[in-house]
DNA sequence: TGTCTGTAATTGCGTGCGCAACCAAGAGCT
DNA sequence: AGCTCTTGGTTGCGCACGCAATTACAGACA
């Protein structure tokens, strides 16, 4: 139970400081910031939506609108499917991709000076394998 | 940083399963049932506004509403502080009690159930020590 | 005493999100 | 072809939350 009750508050501050953090120094949410790394992680930059929506763990519509607001920085673009005219792709742009390479140092370097630097190798090897064990073998039941 | 990913995803998934089951079981929100729970530890079943905010995390702003729901309820009250005539408790009623011995075995148990039996005692006190390290850390910087 | 600064709690407003409802559009079946 | 069933994505609506402004009070100090 206290480990529990640890789990919500480390997050809680984390994404609060990260966010806060992020935000002043380079004017990016870090659900924004996330949607790009994913994008940037494919081949190519592009992703179906439902695909996306997954790996960030949002809605459809939650995904949908995030995107609309990328959309409108002119970060990402829409592109129809071809084989499934029904299916959308998110496309980073060239300047998605400039505005990435120029976020990504400073939130790395945020996440090590709150998380990362603060936890032994072992600890974070430890850490990842029990949060991961907890998400497998919730994922189906 | 895959440490880092871990802790968005397992998270994320707990909280939603959790939030979910309590829902389905009970008709109460994990946010409500916090609230009850901090009142029910401190003695007398009453806090001030301020530090039950804390303790849960949440801006004052996001108490004071979340508490107008309890008290709607009739699970909780106000009590003006004789002392000092800003301030205000947050009291456990009776109805408030009942209801909360009603509701925690079923969240314990689920708590339970998605976290606590899928790890090794020694998992367990390693997540609790990594995260409290981060987060006691984190908080003076 | 009157004023000034700090603090407890509440309200106005905007944002982000999920759920349910809603279009397409593919897939299967007759 | 026509009909249904499923699936991918987008809107309508409502909720929860934080921030900033506000009110009410306390405490300090001239």
């Amino acid at each position: 139970m206290h480990a529990w009750r640890s789990l919500l508050r480390a997050h809680a501050r984390l994404i609060a400081r990260l966010d806060a953090d992020l935000q002043a120094s380079q004017g990016m949410s870090v659900s924004d910031y996330g949607v790009l790394v994913q994008l940037s992680e494919e081949e190519g930059g592009r992703m179906r939506m439902s695909e996306l929506a997954d790996r960030l763990l949002l809605s459809p519509s939650g995904l949908t609108r995030r995107l609309d607001g990328l959309v409108h920085a002119g970060l990402v673009e829409r592109h129809r499917c071809p084989t499934d005219r029904r299916g959308a792709f998110a496309v980073l742009t060239p300047a998605g991709h400039v505005r990435l390479q120029a976020v990504a140092p400073d939130h790395v370097e945020q996440v090590r000076r709150h998380f990362v630097d603060r936890l032994s190798r072992k600890q974070l090897e430890a850490l990842a394998d029990a949060l991961d064990k907890v998400t497998t073998e919730q994922a189906c039941s």
